[in-house]
DNA sequence: TCAAAAGTGTTCAAAATACACCCATGG
DNA sequence: CCATGGGTGTATTTTGAACACTTTTGA
């Protein structure tokens, strides 16, 4: 712990795991293909390296912005990678985040502004740059994981939703099918849903009512010891 | 991205929180004071550099047992530290990690080996070096979290111990009591507890069952998607 | 009038909680 | 024989799971 001596340093980037929901409510993410060595061609989540005078959030935001086009996003960090052979060119630690958003909004800034960029349905993944396709594999454990007993799914809504929305999205992560009533009850019954009275456009059938996560309501239940579970 | 210009790069280190229950199944951390500036007299969480030819984890276990005697312990990491003021030397970003050991066993050791190690309760911590108070709160944290749904609790107790250090284990780290019959229903329902048809020695009163954690029934399991939960 | 999804309650089983006394042991 | 913690069962409440039909709307 001297300050004689300098240590050699890793190098130190961040990677950011994309995840988003089409309109067919199947779960996404974004990758770009690399164009340059290493791994040239090959699909990998965005990233880049950390700088001097940024916060390690900051530099996912960055980079998120740089290469996808996408901001405003709800972003966490996910795990530290730092094995040895991660990159062939040189020691490299990565902090992993991932990244929720809602698709049908962004999708189009994130065709236009990108070079590369595309959406992959998290069952067919290509292999990917580095040890990309492990850092994916945690970052979907961990969304499972979390969005049971923490409200991150509406990260993945646009403001105003469904039900039928917010069933299919948890059916679609979780993996498995939801009972539509026990559903309803369940959630309804948290009072964190606010009916906004309106109901979905352009439907070929009855409208649904549109729903609203109140936020600042569980932030208060949460203080109080509340805890969101589906 | 480009690998012609190469970024300045921040400092990496591995800090280490290192949770222990003293006999009177009080919930313990592990610090250390520092004999260098910064903070010279502070006390701090174990820590260094991370060099470059060992993993992550490979530099917190290195550093524990280096600065604490302490060795074989369950390890995980906690989370990224990466603000641009951490270390007023130099821009630092810290992989943290949490440590959980048996401390009746490894007490001797830690105090023999280590220069100026000590044990602190986690209610009473003074205030300490860089953001080492931060970590330590997010540390705290995770325990309280990650106990309930994961058997974690049993890296602090020996390998044989009784239902009443088990609850005691919980009721500390969660802080509030939990009622002995529903308890014992609950853990021993799970059957996931090895009676080793021994019984502890030497207490003033009747002696308790000895009891061990099945861990490969419990990695089976879990593969069948049992959750543990207390 | 038909197709497609929205919306709605009850019954049953399982799990969580509350609760008090006798037992074994060493001092 | 007494103080200390070990060990045990039942009744009640709460929660989770299973389950089917009517309503609304646009095409």
């Amino acid at each position: 712990m001297s300050h004689t001596y300098e240590y050699p340093r890793p190098a130190l980037t961040v990677d950011c795991i994309v995840f988003g929901l089409d309109m067919q409510q199947e779960l996404k993410v974004m990758l770009i293909q690399r164009d340059i060595p290493p791994f040239q061609g090959k699909w990998a989540i965005p990233g880049g390296f950390v700088r001097m005078d940024e916060t390690l959030e900051e530099a996912a935001l960055r980079e998120l912005q740089e290469e996808t086009g996408i901001h405003d996003v709800f972003l966490e960090q996910l795990y530290t990678f730092g094995n040895l052979d991660r990159d062939p060119r040189d020691r490299t630690v990565t902090v992993a985040y991932y990244a929720l958003i809602d698709l049908c909004e962004q999708q189009i800034k994130a065709a236009t502004d990108a070079r590369d960029a595309n959406w992959f349905p998290i069952d067919r993944i290509p292999p990917l740059a580095f040890d990309h396709n492990e850092i994916l594999r945690i970052a979907i454990a961990r969304l499972r994981g979390k969005i049971r007993y923490e409200p991150i799914g509406f990260e993945l809504l646009p403001t105003q939703f469904t039900l039928s929305q917010l069933q299919k999205l948890y059916e679609t992560v979780l993996a498995r099918s939801l009972d539509k009533r026990n559903f309803r009850k369940k959630i309804l019954n948290m009072d964190l849903l606010i009916d906004t009275g309106e109901i979905e456009q352009g439907v070929p059938h009855r409208a649904a009512k549109l729903y609203q996560f109140d936020e600042d309501k569980y932030l208060q239940l949460k203080q109080n010891g509340f805890n969101f579970e589906i």
